[in-house]
RNA sequence: GGGCGAAUAGCUCAGUUGGUUAGAGCGCCUGCCUUACACGCAGGAUGUCGGGGGUUCGAGUCCCUCUUCGCCCA
């Protein structure tokens, strides 16, 4: 029963009562029965979710996000896929341990306050609180998750495929405990891997310091730093070999300024002889460089930074800090040692210096390069059939130019610190036994007693990098490690990931090494790494910057439809989206103007179409279409196999590897919505609608068929449109004439195109006829509400017959008389030319300007003979003719042969109207 | 410093292997409340395709170079 459709689309009652009614439908649930590989009749699509961290809450980045992810999946999911969305979330170490901290901090305590054990009680209870916040957010943008099989890396489930991806690769040599120089965060106290440690471009100083001889020659060498406060954990000074400066200086001692220890001047290749003064002081227990220069020479590493980044005799340091920088912070020492140099005469200059500084992702603290003991896994043999899968096109990266940004990382990379020195997060699975001090023991199982003494093991302090459990993601919420899963046998490999591109080495090149090393297959086949959203002046949205822009605000106030069609339009395959959070309206006016355009469609055609029976195209005999319903047919076609192109292909034709002719194509997701909007309004509303107006509001069987035609085109644009635009084409379509209940378009099939429609074109040319009579009254300003008098002279037999035919269908559209001709009749009129060849000619008593109609027609007719002139000369050109492709030539003659024609007409025109 | 990428209408961007008169949305101008829609309808204006050079019958598209901007890595 069709009611009528409200004047306005209400999206905020009709968003929340459909997702329900999805959800009670059960439409998103993926079955593992269904998919091929469990012997099943769908393929299946899987995406899994880049899972938010449990502390966010949705912003513009995750709108967008999950926007594309959901019109891939519903797309697929109407494409008779067993189509997938896992969705879920990240336990997120550093993120969610620093908001719990700030908590505290409130009530007054740190967590070394409450104990380990009573922390991680707050923060569970902070989680189960507030961890499911943004999973509700994304159903309120309409993400059709299945959400049955909700994952967090944090689970019982999850957890035990992260102690078996580290016990794993522990038993093969892959896992290894290391003392070395990381990146360490003295504000979050933790250890950091170099992808967390953001280099940042930093202004600052470069010290001259002289470190003196202590032969007693009275020569000195001068080293340039940026870290002066790092010179009391100086063991020696390098230069490059062939450094001839300083050639004579290798192997004497001088002595570190304002402490008098001595040091040796060595000759090391690592030494860059152009930067500074080309001597290098080092200090291996500060830097990571000067660590591997420390060990290449056997050198001692004195430490004096402490773990909160104050200077201190730490280890090995006895006597090295001067009393007067001791328990400085270190950027405070850098001040004092550098004004103390200064005194001493030590200090030769400074110069200002931008370099790059590391700096904590979470917290922006400087990094503090340290000394330490951390659990490195080797990346060598993980990264070659990462770097392979791609290289061979198992794996697209699109945009495609990030290809080249991940193979390189991977070919370089570097082995990865998963220790993290906090205490919310995967507790490593190893034990020490101090009784007997034998091989760290690594477990899958808890130990409580040492297997080799019986004595007392104590657990690694430290948690796992939140990426160790991230990386398995495909993996760990598909089942594994049990491989004999239902999920992980139907749905693993998945296939598409839509993530940001910041991410492509924390998580997308790590999950693909995972893919590979555990299983031995690639995760998925397909990275899409989406644009940023940006303000109008570029620059990217955040909160702390203010600029940001809520998408839940955007949903109250236009509905998830125009925030979705807003952002998927403006998309180019990984291009920046701008937004401009001061003006909402203007912002999100396409989504929103699209979203009504919609709605008023759906409303006209309920009001006119009835709620009588409706014929199936296919039961309507072909002779009964008028070239109007061909027309529309024939664009709707045309729309589907574009929109087709703009979003597949959804998996590699051949199986395993992309052909190099698809590995850049589909996704377009932009082309695709414009295809579906141009069918729907400027073909299907801007003239199907109007042409069928007076069938409709007619009677007898032709009523039928203009209703049999609208109702069939709109329910298949419906689909076209649905995975952008959800729910009000869900809502539009279950309206439709004869719909039974229980039917969804979620779940609906997606359009096929047809057949090519011969008398399509035929359309065009009464189409051409109504904007060139529009054109005309437009440019002698005929009040819209006038009608005037044309002729129409078609150019041969069948254009004379479709102007014919169609003249009272051309009259209505242009608010004009129509009379069809054999000859254009003589006398003051306004003249057109159609691109076939006819002619429209309105006749305007007393209204036309014959200099402006030779005007008209001259600047047509100069036009038309520039672009003739520059065709006849390349088809003069005998290199074109017999170099060109013998199609092009062939094109080109017969463009010659038309615009001649086209010539003749507007010459004799112009020759009638000038009257020259 | 090394590498990668971008520069097309006022703005944001399409333009897939070189081949019609370079497109879209938003904005702008003119006229219209035409009984689905003024969040609309009809009509309209706007491009030395960043500069220069080259390859080619033919370049927005390929090559070189310069300028500007962005990203990644030291």
């Amino acid at each position: 029963m069709t009611e009528p459709l409200a004047p306005q689309f209400d999206f905020a009652t009709v968003e929340r009562e459909i997702y329900a009614r999805w959800m009670d439908a059960d439409l998103f649930t993926a079955n593992a029965q269904d998919s091929v590989r469990a012997g099943g009749s769908r393929e299946p699509f899987t995406i899994v979710i880049p899972p938010p961290n449990v502390t966010a809450v949705l912003h513009m980045g995750h709108g967008l996000n999950n926007t594309v992810q959901d019109v891939i999946v519903r797309w697929r999911r109407m494409s008779h896929d067993d189509a997938l969305w896992v969705p879920g979330t990240d336990h997120a170490g550093i993120a969610t341990q620093n908001v719990v901290e700030r908590i505290i901090a409130k009530e007054g305590r740190s967590r070394f306050d409450l104990g380990r054990e009573a922390f991680l009680e707050r923060v569970t209870d902070f989680v189960t609180e507030t961890g499911g916040v943004i999973l509700e957010q994304l159903r309120a943008i309409g993400s059709s998750c299945d959400w049955s099989r909700t994952a967090y890396t944090f689970s019982p489930e999850l957890s035990r495929a992260v102690r078996e991806a580290f016990v794993r690769l522990h038993e093969e040599g892959l896992v290894y405990r290391g003392h070395r120089v990381i990146h360490w965060c003295p504000r979050c106290l933790t250890s950091l891997s170099d992808e967390e440690a953001e280099p940042r471009e930093t202004h600052g100083k470069l010290y001259y310091v002289r470190y003196d001889a202590t032969d007693g020659s009275g020569r000195s060498i001068t080293v340039a730093t940026t870290r002066p406060e790092t010179i009391p954990g100086d063991v020696a000074i390098a230069v490059h070999p062939e450094d001839e400066r300083y050639r004579d200086l290798v192997g004497t001692m001088v002595a570190l300024p304002l402490i008098g220890i001595s040091i040796p001047v060595i000759a090391d290749g690592y030494v860059d002889a152009a930067f500074g003064t080309g001597a290098l002081k080092i200090t291996p227990a500060h830097d990571t460089n000067d660590f591997e220069v420390g060990r290449r020479h056997k050198l001692a590493t004195p430490v004096v930074i402490d773990e909160v980044g104050a200077v201190r005799e730490v280890a090995d340091a006895e006597g090295r800090v001067p009393d007067a920088l001791k328990g400085l912070d270190r950027f405070e020492a850098r001040e004092q040692i550098a004004a103390m140099l200064r005194d001493a005469g030590a200090l030769v200059k400074t110069d200002v210096h931008d370099n790059n500084v590391r700096h904590c992702y979470r917290c922006e603290t400087v990094i503090e390069p340290r000394l330490s003991d951390q659990w490195f896994v080797k990346m060598e043999t993980l990264a070659a059939p990462a770097l392979a899968a791609v290289k061979d096109r198992t794996i697209r990266i699109l945009p495609e130019r990030w290809e080249g940004v991940y193979i390189h990382w991977l070919e370089s990379i570097r082995d990865w610190n998963i220790s993290r020195q906090l205490w919310w997060g995967h507790r490593i699975p190893v034990w020490y036994c101090d009784a007997c001090g034998g091989e760290p023991i690594v477990s899958r199982e808890d130990v409580s007693v040492c297997p080799k003494c019986g004595g007392a093991v104590r657990q690694d302090e430290d948690v796992l990098d939140t990426w160790f459990s991230s990386w398995l993601w495909p993996l760990s919420t598909l089942g594994w490690p049990n491989e004999q899963s239902p999920d992980f046998n139907s749905f693993y490999p998945t296939d598409m990931l839509v993530t940001a591109p910041e991410i492509l080495f924390f998580w997308v090149a790590r999950m693909i090494m995972a893919g590979y090393h555990f299983v031995g297959r690639a995760p998925f086949h397909t990275v899409y790494l989406t644009g940023t959203v940006r303000d109008m002046n570029h620059v990217k949205m955040s909160k702390s910057l203010g600029n940001g822009i809520d998408p839940l605000d955007v949903v109250e106030r236009y509905g998830a439809d125009a925030l979705r069609y807003t952002v998927v339009a403006g998309l180019g395959l990984g291009a920046d989206v701008m937004l401009d959070p001061t003006n909402l309206d203007q912002s999100f006016a396409t989504g929103r103007n699209f979203v009504t355009k919609l709605w008023n469609i759906g409303r006209f055609l309920l009001m006119n179409v009835g709620n009588g029976d409706v014929m199936r195209l296919a039961d309507i005999a072909p002779e009964r279409l008028t070239r109007a319903d061909e027309w529309v047919l024939d664009r709707l076609d045309a729309a589907i196999r574009e929109s087709d192109a703009a979003l597949g292909p959804a998996r590699p034709a051949a199986g395993a590897t992309w052909s190099e002719r698809e590995l850049t194509q589909g996704l377009r997701l932009s082309e695709y919505v414009e295809s579906a909007r141009r069918f729907v309004w400027n073909e299907l509303a801007d003239w199907y609608v109007e042409a069928a107006k007076i069938r409709v509001f007619g009677e007898g069987p032709d009523r039928d068929v203009a209703r049999a035609v609208l109702v069939h085109v709109f329910d298949q644009a419906l689909r076209l449109l649905h995975p952008v635009v959800p729910f009000v084409t869900e809502a539009l379509w279950q309206r439709l004439p004869q719909r039974t209940s229980g039917q969804f378009l979620a779940r609906a099939a997606w359009p096929t195109a047809g057949a090519p429609r011969t008398r399509a074109s035929q359309f065009e040319i009464a189409r051409a006829a109504v904007s060139a009579i529009r054109v005309i009254r437009a440019e002698y300003n005929v009040t819209p509400g006038k009608p005037v008098d044309a002729v129409v002279v078609g150019r041969d037999a069948l254009s004379c017959s479709v102007l014919g035919d169609e003249s009272a269908l051309i009259g209505r559209l242009a608010r004009a008389t129509i009379t069809a001709s054999d000859e254009a009749p003589t006398g003051a009129a306004a003249h057109a030319l159609l691109p076939d060849g006819s002619e429209v000619v309105v006749l305007l008593a007393g209204l036309v300007d014959l200099e402006k109609e030779c005007a008209r027609v001259s600047t047509d007719l100069a036009q038309l003979e520039k672009q003739l002139a520059s065709l006849e000369q390349r088809l003069a050109n005998e290199s074109f003719v017999s170099r060109a492709k013998p199609e092009i030539v062939e094109a080109e003659r017969r463009k010659l042969e038309e615009w001649t024609a086209r010539r003749e007409q507007l010459a004799s025109k112009k020759r009638t109207l000038c009257g020259a």
